[in-house]
DNA sequence: GCCGTTTTCGGCCCGACTGTTTTCAGTCG
């Protein structure tokens, strides 16, 4: 557990207090106390040392909790909340614009799940309760639909976590296995775990009883972690094609022809006189196109682009964050906290700026040759201007601009402000152009071609944000702009653990076909800068 | 539940935006 984590959890308590009507005051110290263990510089172990004690926001008694959460990594409190809602209603926090307040009058009004939100919103019934009109009930009826129609869908990680359970499980009962589906394909979210085993059905069963009923002939269906499960079975003889065609995807493998049969994929593609295509090239959108020489490795990427510290919303120090970065083989590493307007994120003051810069350009002489570089995630306001002034501005290395608020602009406003951001000279990197949260929100509307085209004439490197819950420019507007854009892979990293984001973000870059050179992480951090240089001298 | 005194109770919070309101409540990043 981070301290992010054990933050989340107090912050979810005090959602549950709020809906279940506990006291507001407690409320609402419970979500001091998660911002005041954000805001802490210290590391988690230091503060667990000292029984978290003397951290202000955190007094006795949640200082007490909090050593009980992380000593057992238990919460009952929060079970109990959890017990005293209806079944369902902790899914209404997954739809926008849903709130405690909102979710407790609903609740006490008898819809306390997602099914019966849409009911009463199709119905027309939310704009008669107190609070909610017109525009809100239809606002939550796209939301609901929306979160309903991904809500058998998973993040590629979590899938990726369920499939390693199942294919252990398999392998130790000696059954061999390859995984399929969308998941080998690297789709960004994944209905269900697609295998392919090499065995009788019995076999396969039986390895997956502690986990799932299965039943169906040439193919053994069960679910596992809320997933569908399917294991597709095959022989020895046809394996390999068995693999082409369950992990498809369906149109690419139709678009091959007939198949002939074969021990494994490389002798399947080998008959057909076809260059193995790997499993991410394998979408619909592939169909046609020529793979390119060479694909992205993690190991290429010498810079580390969009990480935040404890200066803004991040979790762990500055030092830390680059000491992790350095350890790991990075030669630079771009520092991005959050900017001013960012309030809620704790963006940084310029003078929080100069206490930065300060302590970048000490870490600089102690890391040497590794280096931190003088980067922002600026908020994108709504007229298109960046967060500081131009005399703050040009003391930046990197600038990253990201839309943050107003996601629901009209397409020609929303268009326009970023159009506008793009014509200004400091503007380095367009972060998680769409602001897309995957599953859970739509990004914003945008002429995609518009902005894009723009962003290649003007230079301005465009981020493959590589958070999972992102994964955002689309790889699918990635690939159509793959030989005219600059792109840096961010993993937006507010934890260590999420600097290893960066392999998903190089999945996906691989998805789009993008030349490695074209990916700015793996330029020496000298080249970035002269790239960024040229382009505000250009714009000068 | 926390904090800080006008010191053991009384007030407490980040700012922008939206939509429902007719002066503000709720949500979000």
């Amino acid at each position: 557990m981070n301290k992010k984590e054990l933050a989340q959890v107090l912050k979810r308590a005090a959602d549950l207090m709020e809906v279940l009507g506990e006291g507001e005051f407690r409320v609402l110290a419970y979500r001091r106390a998660a911002r005041a263990l954000e805001a802490s510089e210290e590391p988690l172990e230091a503060l667990a040392a000292r029984g978290f004690r003397g951290i202000r926001g955190i007094g006795a008694s949640l200082a007490a909790l909090l050593r009980e959460i992380y000593e057992t990594g238990e919460f009952p409190y929060l079970e109990d909340l959890e017990g005293r809602l209806p079944p369902g209603a902790i899914e209404l926090f997954s739809v926008p614009g849903l709130g405690p307040k909102k979710i407790r009058l609903l609740v006490e009004e008898g819809i306390s799940d997602l099914e019966s939100l849409a009911e009463a919103a199709a119905e027309g019934r939310l704009s008669a309760l107190p609070g909610f009109g017109k525009k809100t009930e239809a606002k939550l009826r796209e939301a609901v639909a929306f979160v309903l129609q991904s809500a058998r869908r998973v993040l590629l990680p979590e899938a990726m976590a369920v499939a390693e359970v199942l294919r252990e499980d398999l392998e130790g009962a000696g059954v061999r296995v390859a995984l399929a589906g969308s998941l080998r394909r690297g789709l960004e979210t994944v209905g269900g775990v697609d295998l392919v085993a090499e065995g009788d059905a019995d076999a396969v069963r039986s390895a997956l009883g502690e986990h799932a009923e299965c039943q169906g002939d040439g193919v053994v269906e069960g679910q596992l972690g809320g997933l569908p499960v399917r294991v597709f079975l095959s022989n020895r003889e046809r394996f390999g094609t068995t693999l082409v065609v369950a992990t498809g995807s369906r149109a690419y493998v139709k678009a091959l022809g007939p198949l002939p049969q074969a021990e494994d994929e490389a002798a399947v593609f080998a008959a057909l006189g076809r260059d193995f295509p790997p499993p991410f090239l394998r979408e619909p959108e592939h169909i046609g196109l020529a793979p390119p020489e060479r694909f992205l490795q993690v190991a290429d990427l010498r810079g580390l682009i969009h990480v935040h510290t404890t200066y803004s919303d991040g979790a762990e120090t500055l030092a830390s964050m680059a000491a992790w970065a350095r350890d790991a083989g990075y030669r630079y590493m771009v520092v991005t906290d959050h900017s001013q307007t960012a309030a809620y994120a704790g963006g940084l003051t310029v003078a929080d700026l100069e206490r930065q810069w300060e302590e970048i350009a000490a870490l600089n002489e102690r890391l040497a040759p590794f280096r931190i570089l003088r980067g922002i995630e600026s908020d994108i306001l709504r007229d298109g201007s960046l967060d500081y002034p131009d005399e703050v501005l040009a003391q930046f290395e990197v600038v990253i601009g990201s839309l943050h608020a107003l996601l629901g602009l009209s397409q020609a406003e929303q268009t326009e402000r970023l159009l506008q951001a793009l014509e200004n000279p400091f503007l380095s990197i367009l972060g998680h152009p769409s602001g897309r949260l995957l599953l859970r929100r739509e990004g914003a509307r945008v002429d995609w071609d518009a902005v894009l085209q723009k962003a290649a004439e003007a230079r301005v490197i465009v981020e493959l944000n590589a958070s999972p819950q992102r994964l955002d420019l689309d790889w699918r507007l990635a690939l159509r702009y793959r030989d005219r854009l600059w792109f840096s892979i961010g993993p937006d990293a507010h934890t260590k653990e999420m600097l290893s984001f960066v392999d998903l973000g190089v999945l996906m870059a691989n998805k789009a076909m993008i030349p490695p050179d074209r990916i700015v992480n793996t330029w020496e951090s000298s080249d970035l800068l002269d790239f960024i240089a040229k382009r505000r001298a250009a714009s000068a």
